[in-house]
Formats: structure tokens, C-alpha cells, sequence
RNA sequence: GCGGAAGUGGCGAAAUUGGCAGACGCACUAGCCUUAGGAGCUAGCGGAGAAAUCCAUGGGGGUUCAAGUCCCCCCUUCCGCACCA
């Protein structure tokens, strides 16, 4: 090495070798791996440079790499989940900036939510004081990780100067009728005691309280027009390919787009038939994706909440009572758990319907598997063609018609026959013969020219509701006045800060009812005593633009500058549990469809790239407080430092899969942490003007090194198997320590050794920092690494000198024979044949096949 | 039920394209060293066998000179959706 590199304490450390040279073991103890000492130690000079991590202007036009990983939930304790998502983020982050570019890596807080009032309740603590505490102790937490974070973007969902640009949006929502406000069904979790959103309901029950029912209320409430962007939100799936397919597919059924036909069917009451006049007329419309087999509906099927339903019911006891019971059982089956298991079952209703294709009279039927909600309610059954329909006519004997057949065939397809799209129909008028597709388009035409039915799409996606009636939340930017009815408060008004103080409970509806002087206010537009919403927003609406916040999250006079967001976004890379795959994530999407219609910025998706990473398991399950299975993050630190805990993160399992947590597995590479800082160490003493006296030992140090380098630099362009990339690291550093021990040592060259060690630090540095800059500092370089070039392998260093071909007969391994590399095929061959072991397998028999593959292999097939 | 992912030593895993199955690490065994450390070093470590060799990637078939990898059938686990008409 260069003199240049011994000062400092290097040169201590030789002082100190030199003075034990009769007690090695000694020397050997002052090179004890300590990161109980050096992590705080550069944990505070990094602390001390608030410079390190920030990212370069805009402006200055440098390639750009915004790196981002999920905002936590400030619950006071960094998880496992939390270390692997930002040891993989911090990874990724380190090695683009090593890599030239200009990198925004921010970390923030999705600091509103119902734990903190939860919190406040128990302990009698406010909100904020609760949050803004936890927040300190995750910022010690992550500083202590060496994350490579720009604390001066941080961003604080409860913050006035975040939460006020929440406010600001839903009002320009307001003014695009993308937010509004209606009377409807609403999902209401009793342990919550608030709203949730249809997203926040997972198989009947809240997402916090998984066995907590979900109850049903109708309420007024604030929505956002998530449909209006339904179609966008689909098919720009299609063009997300650095999305997993996984988080694609589930926002596809998500959002549920079904292309279908609506057709109306007239109510033919049975009074009606009988000769008598009845007043009002009644149309069941219903929906259905195959119009093209409406010549076998053979009944009609209500669902037992349908209007229609309803109205026969109320002149109908016996109706009325059995309709009853299909709702109470329903329910208590929800209750149960096991609302897929319950069992087809249905009423007829006496009445009869006509379908508008032939004029044929139907029953209509009440039905326990028509779903309200979806559609409008109600179906055509035919049970020649729909499983489920065809379950329920066997039950009930009602009639079974088929309409569509095999192309083709001369037998009859097995019934229920699910149509492809090349059968064709039968028995159905005019249509016969049609094809399926041709078929619905006529049909859709023919019902759109006699107005009883038009084609038609239906979504499961529903509008958003954001309206919850707790505490810890943005403001709904809402007033009440008698006079002018819902006023927007005006711009200049905001923030409406939510008052601090006030007393939790978990009935009465709105905390912040409660609180006269903020409820109490005048209206914006006539000036008149008027009531201030007492809603709050649903934290999702914070979580869905923080990322846009970070760039600018300083910026008093708008939620950011255009011009940084046209640089920064939009994120290159965005990490996290796959848990958002639905919520967090399309809420975002259309977040950032509706910034782009505000004309805030040009994206119309806010992440290129998405990596949803495994989860953290320990003894085959999920870390959870209730399974007592979690291992505390700051304890590993404690014990092993914060390099071997995350590089451990990324060790033991490729990213993308579950990892199983094995404290052992910790203390392994705590003790490759050490055996790469004692080596290192002792070559940092290294005489500068050494010759090698072992060319061709040296060379094979420097083929690992560069073998090294290409491997992990292709890595991290795509496959993120950083647990390869470490354990090529390890059997680089095991390689110079075996060359150590054979005796060589003093015979590699100064150059060499430089050019190892320089390079080895650099490789460590993404998933080691602390460590990495503690060597590239003992090892006598200047600056600091994490702005130093990361490494380009040598490819001519990297070749191979020889090729060891493993020789085959009969695909059976015979014998792995050495030969210098590009030795030509036929020469390999006929030297193969002459090996010992070869020769005696083929000798005697005939060579029927001689199979070579270029540097790989060599097969001989005898008989 | 439908859809997706996975199944490889005692354990976490590796094997970018069909080409030496088990890299790297943990645990374990034996030995060395010692200022006795959550340390270091050496060797071993899929199974059977004294060995030659044979057997082994959830199970069963198949394609191929060659299969963890491709095709067909089945089993198990995890995840998502779950009457979506």
C-alpha cells in the first residue's frame, strides 16, 4: 500500500504489533472485532454530517434513484420486518449512490391512527405526546441500524405542516366532485367504534380485530371517486412490469371490472294473471356477463335484500318470514366464520317475471347466494350453463334448458356445460346458430333498440369512504351551515388544526364533537353559526402522497414543487410488505392519477419498480407479540452489532421469501464480520514494496476478486440475492485467508494486497456500512465510501485459467479432469478417453454417442 | 372450490440457460491452541457400504446422451380470492 495509506491508526496498530511480537496472541486480542465500539463511534461522526445522505438538487440534472421503503407506523419498537425492509432499502441505496447517482432515500411516519387513542386510553397519555415519543425511540432505533436516511426530508403524518395538505387536497377534490358526500351502507367495526373502508374488511371482519365482525350502518359519510379512475387503475396494471404479478392480480380482482348486460324483466304479478288490474308495474333488471344464454333462464333469483323482494314481502307473511330467516342465517353464519360453507337455499315468491327475449314467464325466486351489493341484486338463472344455477334447480326441480353446445359435437355436452367462447347456440330464436360472442353483441343491441336492457360494466371497486368518527386523524375540511348547508372551509383558512387535549372514550361518536371550540364555528360564506365536521380522515389518505411530501417537505405554499417532482419521479424502486398490496398501494395509484388531473405532476404511477419482500418467521411462524416468537432488534444490536444484524437479514434467505430467524445464523456472520476485520487489519501493515514471488496464487486471488465484483454488480441490478452476493464475499475473504495459511503471504504483491482489501471493503460496504467505514479509514483512504466508486471487475482478471470438465459415461459421473481453458473441444475429448477411470468404462464396449459441451461437459454413450 | 408460490442434508439455503446436486452459513463430531473466549485454528459432516460402488432434490410416470430444472398425474404447506352471476 501506498505510504500515503499508513498514517493515522494503521500506523498506531504497527506500533502496537511491533511491541507484542512475543506474544502474538496479544497482538492478535488488540485486533478484536468491537462493534459495541465502533458503530457508535461512527454512528455519531455520521450524525455529526447531516449532509451525508442528502440527495443533490434537482436542478442539477444528475441521473436519479429515489429509493423507497414503506413508511412505518410509529408503534415504539422497530420490528424484524422493519430491519429486513430497510436493510434491503439501505442496501439498494448505498450501492446506487456508490454507483454515481443522485439518490433520495427518505424515511418518514404514518403517525395518525387508532393505537395512539388505544394508547391514550390505557395510559392516560394524549395522542401526540404518545406518537411523538414512539417516533424518538424508532429514530434512535434506526440511526443505531446505520440507515442511510436524509433526516432533513423527514415527514410526520400528525403534523399541522403535513396534515394540512391533506385538507388541501380533499378540497380540490371537492371541486373536481371527486370527494362528495352520501347516505349509504357503511362497514362499522364495534371494537373500532368507527367506519372502515371496504378495503379495511377481510372476510366479513375488521383488519385490526380479526374476529371482531364487521356490523353494517347507514350513515352519512364522505367518499372519495375512487371509481371514476376504475378503468385507469386496471389497465395500467398492464403496464407496470417491474410490479410483481402477485400485487397485480390482486388488485385486478380487486377493482372486478366484468363486462356484461343489464336486462329488465317484467313483473308479472300473480293478482295480475289472474285477471285483476294491478296499479304499479315492476321490473326486475338483471345483471349478467352471458346474455347469450338467456334462452335458458328458467327462473329468476333475487337477493334477499332486493327492493323487489322487499315489496312482495310486504304483502306476503309467509314471505316476509322466510326471507327473515335466510337473513338471520346469514348472519349468524358470518358470526361463525364459515359464510363460504353455508349451503344454496332459496324461497319462491308466487310471482312470476317475463323475459323480454321470448316472452317466457319465469318464477322469481329469493335466493341466499345473490349477493346485494354486487351487480344489481338480482340474476338470471340458468342452470344449463352456470354451476351454482345449476346446483339450485337440481335441488328445487326447476327446469333446465340448454342453449349452448360444443362446436363440433353431435352429443350433447355434459350439463352445467360452461361455455367457451367457441360454442355456438341452440334453441335460442334467432340466435341460433350464433356464436357466443356474436350472439351477446346482437343480443346487447337488439335490447338496446327495444330499451329493455343495454351492455353494461360492473366493478367490485367501490368509492373510498374516508370519513371515521375517531380522534387521531386529519380534519375533514368541512363546515355546516344552516343557511348554505356543506361550505368548504376556504384555503387560506387551513390548517384546521385538530385540537390537542381532548378526553378519549370509545363511545358517543366523535371525539372531537365533544370539543365546542372546534365544533363551534362560523360559516365561510354567509358569516351565520355553523357546526365543523367531526369526522377525521382515514390514515390511508396519509399514507397515499407522503412520498411526494419528502422531496419538498419543507414547502409552505404547496405540497411540493412541480419541477422537483417531474425530476424525482417517479420512484424507481418502492419496498415493502406485500400486506399493502391492496390498500396502501391502489389507494396511491389513484392518488397519483388525481394529483396528475390537479396538474401537480406528470406520472401517472407513482412507482416504477415495486419488491414486496418475505416476512420475518421464527419457529415456522410470523413474529407476533401473541405467539411470543419475536426477538427485539435492539437486543440482536447489543449482542452482535448492527452490520451482522442486518447483513444476517440479508443472508439467510433470498429477499423475496419468508426467512427464518436463527440467532445462531447471527452469530455466524458477527464472526465472518470479525474474521474480514482481523484480516484486513493485518494487511493494513503490509510493506509497500513488496514483489509477488507467487504469480500464479496471486492470480487466482485477483480472478476471485473480480469474479466477486461482476457478480454482485449484476445482483444488484435485477436479482437481489444479496444472500449469494454475502456468501461470494465469504469465500473471497476464506480464499486470502487459506493463501494466508499455506505460507504464502509474504510473497503477494503490494499491489495485489491493495487492490484486494481496497476492494473487498468497497464490496461490503451496501450491507456492512459501520464496518466498511471503519476499514476504509484503518486502511489509510480519505473520503468518505459511501461516495467513493463502487468497483468494475476486470473481466480479463476475472477469466478463467483452466476448466475443470466433469467426464461422463452414460451421464454418470466418471471423473472432473483440469484442462487450460479454451482447450478445443476434440483435444478435450481424446484426453478424457485416456483417463484411468474413463478408459476403463469404455473400454470393451461401443461408443455409441460422444456428447461435448464447450467448456462444461463431456458424455460418452456406450452400450 | 378457484388462483398463485413453494416442497432439496439435522437447520437456513445454493445450483441466472437442461450439463459435477448440496456453494455459503448454522448445528454437530474429532483434534490443536489458549491469558478459558458467545474466541481462534485444522479436519470431517446427505444416506448405505470395509471398499469399489450404489441410492438420493415431496410421490409416481414421461421426454432426453443428460432432469432439482421441461411435460403429465398425485400429495403436502403457505398466501391470496372465496357464492362477483
Amino acid at each position: 500500500m501506498s505510504s500515503s495509506e499508513q498514517s493515522g491508526k494503521t500506523a498506531a496498530n504497527h506500533d502496537h504489533l511491533d511491541a507484542n511480537t512475543q506474544r502474538p496472541e496479544a497482538a492478535e486480542e488488540a485486533l478484536r472485532y468491537t462493534p459495541g465500539e465502533i458503530e457508535p463511534r461512527w454512528q455519531q461522526r455520521w450524525d455529526a454530517d447531516p449532509g451525508l445522505y442528502a440527495a443533490e438538487s434537482h436542478a442539477g440534472g444528475k441521473p436519479k434513484f429515489y429509493c423507497l421503503e414503506m413508511l412505518p407506523y410509529p408503534s415504539g419498537q422497530l420490528h424484524m420486518g422493519h430491519v429486513r425492509n430497510y436493510a434491503i432499502g439501505d442496501a439498494l441505496a448505498r450501492f446506487m449512490w456508490m454507483r454515481g447517482y443522485n439518490v433520495l432515500h427518505p424515511m418518514g411516519w404514518d403517525a395518525f391512527g387508532l393505537p395512539a387513542e388505544n394508547a391514550a386510553l390505557k395510559n392516560h397519555r394524549q395522542p401526540e405526546e404518545w406518537t411523538l415519543a414512539n417516533i424518538a425511540a424508532m429514530r434512535v432505533q434506526m440511526r443505531r441500524m446505520g440507515l442511510s436516511y436524509d433526516w432533513s426530508t423527514e415527514v410526520t403524518t400528525c403534523l399541522p405542516e403535513y396534515y394540512r395538505w391533506n385538507q388541501w387536497f380533499f378540497l380540490k377534490m371537492y371541486e373536481k366532485g371527486l370527494a362528495y358526500r352520501k347516505q349509504s351502507k357503511v362497514n362499522w367495526c364495534p371494537e373500532c367504534a368507527t367506519v372502515l373502508a371496504n378495503e379495511q374488511v377481510i372476510n366479513g371482519c375488521c383488519w385490526r380485530h380479526e374476529d371482531t365482525l364487521v356490523e353494517q350502518r347507514n350513515l352519512e359519510q364522505w367518499f372519495f371517486r375512487i371509481t371514476k379512475y376504475a378503468d385507469e387503475l386496471l389497465d395500467g396494471l398492464d403496464k407496470l412490469p417491474g410490479w410483481p404479478d402477485k400485487v397485480r392480480t390482486m388488485q385486478r380482482n380487486w377493482i372486478g371490472r366484468s363486462e356484461g348486460t343489464l336486462v329488465d324483466f317484467e313483473v308479472q304479478r300473480a293478482s295480475e294473471s289472474a285477471g285483476q288490474q294491478v296499479s304499479e308495474k315492476q321490473t326486475i333488471t338483471v345483471f349478467t356477463t352471458r346474455v347469450d344464454t338467456i334462452f335458458g333462464a328458467t327462473s329468476v333469483q333475487l337477493a334477499p335484500e332486493h327492493a323487489v323482494t322487499k315489496a312482495f314481502a310486504a304483502s306476503d307473511p309467509k314471505l316476509a318470514a322466510d326471507v327473515a330467516a335466510m337473513l338471520e342465517q346469514q348472519k349468524a353464519a358470518r358470526e361463525a366464520g364459515d359464510i363460504g360453507a353455508i349451503e344454496k337455499h332459496g324461497v319462491f315468491t308466487g310471482q312470476y317475471a317475463v323475459n323480454p327475449f321470448n316472452a317466457e314467464r319465469v318464477p322469481i325466486w329469493v335466493a341466499n347466494y345473490i349477493l346485494a351489493d354486487y351487480g344489481t341484486g338480482a340474476i338470471m338463472s340458468v342452470p344449463a350453463h352456470d354451476e351454482r344455477d345449476f346446483e339450485f334447480a337440481e335441488k328445487y326441480g326447476l327446469k333446465i334448458v340448454r342453449v349452448i353446445q360444443p362446436v363440433g359435437e353431435t352429443e350433447d355436452a355434459e350439463l352445467p356445460f360452461l361455455a367457451e367462447d367457441d360454442a355456438v347456440l341452440v334453441e335460442s330464436g334467432v340466435f341460433t346458430g350464433l356464436g357466443c360472442v356474436d350472439a351477446q353483441k346482437k343480443m346487447q343491441a337488439l335490447a338496446a333498440e327495444k330499451g329493455f336492457g343495454k351492455a353494461t360494466t360492473t366493478y367490485r371497486l367501490k368509492d373510498w369512504g374516508v370519513s371515521r368518527q375517531r380522534y387521531w386523524g386529519t380534519p375533514i375540511p368541512m363546515v355546516y351551515c344552516e343557511k348554505d348547508g356543506i361550505v368548504p372551509v376556504p384555503e387560506e383558512q387551513l390548517p384546521v388544526v385538530l385540537p390537542k387535549q381532548v378526553e378519549i372514550t370509545q363511545q358517543g361518536g366523535s371525539p372531537l364533537g365533544r370539543v365546542p371550540e372546534f365544533v363551534n364555528t362560523t360559516c365561510p360564506k354567509c358569516g351565520g353559526p355553523a357546526r365543523r365536521e367531526t369526522d377525521t380522515m382515514d390514515t390511508f389518505v396519509d399514507s397515499s402522497w407522503y412520498f411526494y411530501r419528502y422531496m419538498d417537505s419543507k414547502n409552505a405554499t404547496a405540497p411540493f414543487a412541480k419541477e422537483k417532482a417531474d425530476y424525482w419521479f417517479p420512484i424507481d424502486q418502492y419496498i415493502g410488505g406485500v400486506e399493502h398490496a391492496i390498500l396502501h398501494l391502489i389507494y396511491s395509484r389513484y392518488w397519483t392519477k388525481v394529483m396528475r388531473d390537479l396538474g401537480l405532476i406528470e406520472n401517472d404511477e407513482p412507482a416504477t419498480r415495486l419488491f414486496t419482500q418475505g416476512m420475518v418467521i421464527r419457529n415456522g411462524a410470523k413474529m407476533s407479540k401473541s405467539k411470543g416468537n419475536v426477538v427485539s432488534p435492539d437486543e440482536m444490536i447489543t449482542r452482535y452489532g448492527a452490520d451482522a444484524t442486518r447483513m444476517y437479514a440479508l443472508f439467510a434467505a433470498p429477499p423475496d421469501r419468508d426467512l427464518e430467524w436463527q440467532e445462531d445464523g447471527v452469530a455466524g456472520v458477527s464472526r465472518f464480520l470479525s474474521r474480514v476485520y482481523r484480516l484486513t487489519m493485518r494487511y493494513a501493515t503490509y510493506p509497500p514494496d513488496v514483489k509477488s514471488s507467487a504469480p500464479a496464487a496471486e492470480a487466482d486471488l485477483l480472478r476471485k476478486l473480480h469474479q466477486t465484483i461482476a457478480k454482485i454488480t449484476q445482483d444488484f441490478s435485477g436479482r437481489w440475492h444479496f444472500n449469494t452476493c454475502i456468501a461470494a464475499i465469504m469465500e473471497l475473504a476464506n480464499q486470502v485467508t487459506a493463501f494466508e495459511q499455506s505460507k504464502n503471504a509474504d510473497k503477494i504483491s503490494s499491489a495485489a494486497v491493495t487492490e484486494i482489501f481496497h476492494n473487498l471493503i468497497l464490496l461490503l460496504a451496501p450491507f456492512a456500512p459501520f464496518l466498511a467505514a471503519e476499514l476504509w479509514e484503518q486502511t489509510g483512504h480519505e473520503g468518505v465510501i459511501l461516495r467513493t466508486a463502487w468497483p468494475i471487475a476486470n473481466i480479463e482478471l476475472a477469466r478463467e485459467v483452466a476448466m475443470e470438465i466433469p467426464v461422463q459415461v452414460n451421464g454418470k459421473l466418471v471423473e472432473v479432469i483440469k484442462f487450460p481453458a479454451g482447450l478445443d473441444d476434440l483435444a478435450v475429448k481424446e484426453a478424457a478417453k485416456l483417463h484411468e477411470k474413463v478408459a476403463a468404462r469404455i473400454s470393451g464396449k461401443q461408443l455409441v454417442k460422444e456428447i461435448i459441451v464447450t467448456g462444461k461437459l463431456v458424455n460418452f454413450v456406450v452400450k
